[in-house]
DNA sequence: TTGAAAGCGCTAACAA
DNA sequence: TTGTTAGCGCTTTCAA
């Protein structure tokens, strides 16, 4: 047998002298087929070396059975964490991942969609890009009704869900902490443009600070790209301050590790000149000393839950409860070393 | 006009009073046509809100435009990173990504080849399962043709290029250096199951105990999962030596580091009791103190490489020069505090 | 330069 | 339970 040549379900037809329609039955196990039937054919298909063309019941079913994935970037653990659950649950249901990354860009991020939008995807995931402002590049998903839920940076949508933490609440709790510690003083190092992640943190630090009768100092306020490089910048800004702070909560681990290695290279002691809180519970939390205290929260939890709510939607796409529009996952303080002063 | 309605190049064709041919020679930039009719074209296309079915000409041109990468686990440092680098070459060439994780069980790997065989990739990238043993579940795609690319956990065959780096050479320069400091006993903690990888490093770690005239000591050789946990238990195995090595080299970094971690628990100086190397400068090895001297290589020029080779392969089917069979990447010894004894 | 027509391989309504 | 038939929307030969 030519080994070049793809068996169709025309072949098998032939060979069992049984109609197409037929095979195609036995082959997706059709409720009313005979069972003797449905072995025949999937033993002559097995014996043929058949292979079933998804191109063509794609086409036909007008289902691409392919999830869209749009995610800032890709290699970050945390990010990473998120794909391996979402890929688990996905991979269960059925459907293919295909995944992209706007790499923070807005420009490419339009263009993305555009190409998920003709590419048919079933459905999409998004964490929105750093700079993203508007999410209008993504309506035409909406008015088509194909399933968009957002996960970490969303967008708030009514009828997109949105999975993220109470970035307010646990940032909230983290300053809050770091004033019981007997901080005074506290710094907080954020980024330059408020994304709706980094907007809620702020919020979180300010309220601790505004319920605990401190001030919120302007100069307190480090403005940054978050990055590691940003963290020795950091550094150097608050050992130029004539007034130092006390406390540093830092909106993710990567900037509050280097910050802080930066920090300890000056003679800065960790916590007892300056205490230092971070978020993420990214594993460098864990491995610089002192450990960092930070806000833990699972990456491969939320792309499993942001993946189901999306299936959930694709198997019902009316029957949408307005209840799971907005999904809140938990997050926990991890305090550490590097904020426990000695009282 | 009803908004739920797919325009197709039908609807476009009637609209201007063509042929559907024409239509679609006018969107996809074929020479032959004549450049007002495609600008009539293209204009209604996009007023009429027209968007390609790719399901329907992926079948019509037995391609899916998709290309499919199974790797062993997304959530490393090392994995996002060499995923970044494919996805952006893929999709700069046009090609979608179809992630699947086997979480390192040959069982999932073959299902997923299958599944991706039957998904019709047009090309496949593969990192082996940690367990996979033989690579027969691949040999559907070379026989159909399929461009398959190895990187990292490779399988050596004359039709599929393979793309690592030199685990040996690598291995050999940092046992070397740990015995150049004056490390006698040198331990080795790497794989239960020795993959390609595990055992190159192994091999590169034997060769230079030789080339040293150290004896190589069955009892320094610790075969364990490389997990975290299996770095603490590493360090108990250590601590309960009667005899303690005064280096230990690890296959890789994550593993290092619990382990250096457990010493320092323990008492044990680093490097000056136990000098200390691990394998793939992760963040981590820069963190932890004293910082881990280790061997550095670029997930994401692994992955654009790799890709590229990819590519290459889907536009010259043909012309496939055997000379870039086996492709070295380069890597680099990097030294840091936890291996530099003071003389 | 354009059109007519066939068909990629499958599924689903309908009929038997 | 099975077969007939008609497409899904596109691309591509062939002829005009």
């Amino acid at each position: 047998m030519d080994p070049e040549k793809e068996i169709t379900i025309y072949d098998i037809a032939k060979k069992l002298n049984i109609s197409a329609a037929t095979v195609s039955r036995g082959l997706m196990d059709h409720p009313s087929v005979n069972i003797n039937t449905k072995q025949k054919v999937v033993e002559a298909a097995q014996e043929m070396g058949y292979r079933s063309n998804h191109l063509a019941s794609n086409l036909r079913k007008k289902k691409s059975n392919i999830i869209g994935i749009i995610v800032g970037n890709l290699n970050s653990s945390f990010m990473s964490n998120v794909i391996a659950g979402v890929e688990k649950v996905l991979s269960e249901a059925g459907y293919n991942l295909i995944i992209s990354q706007s790499l923070d860009s807005v420009a490419k991020e339009v263009n993305i969609a555009q190409a998920m939008y003709n590419n048919r995807v079933d459905g999409l995931m998004v964490s929105l890009a750093y700079e993203t402002e508007n999410a209008d590049h993504f309506e035409s998903f909406v008015k088509r009704g194909i399933p968009l839920v957002y996960f970490d940076r969303v967008w708030p949508h009514p009828k997109c869900p949105g999975i993220e933490i109470d970035n307010v609440k646990a940032s909230y709790h983290i300053t809050d902490h770091l004033i019981k510690q007997g901080c005074k003083r506290i710094a907080h190092i954020t980024a330059f443009r408020l994304s709706s992640v980094a907007a809620d943190r702020y919020k979180g630090y300010e309220q601790a600070l505004i319920d605990n009768n401190l001030r919120v100092e302007e100069d307190l306020i480090l403005r940054t790209q978050l990055t590691l490089k940003a963290g020795i910048e950091a550094a150097h800004t608050i050992l130029a301050m004539a007034k130092r702070p006390d406390g540093v909560f830092v909106t993710n681990d990567a900037c509050a590790v280097s910050c802080m290695q930066e920090l300890k290279r000056h003679g800065i002691r960790i916590p007892d000149d300056i205490a230092f809180a971070g978020f993420n519970n990214d594993t460098e939390a864990s491995i610089i000393e002192p450990n960092l205290t930070t806000v833990n929260y699972k990456g491969y939890d939320m792309g499993e839950v942001a993946a189901k709510i999306l299936i959930n939607r694709l198997n019902n796409s009316e029957n949408v409860s307005p209840a799971d529009n907005k999904l809140i996952q938990k997050s926990e303080l991890v305090i550490r070393d590097s904020s426990l002063k000695k009282k």
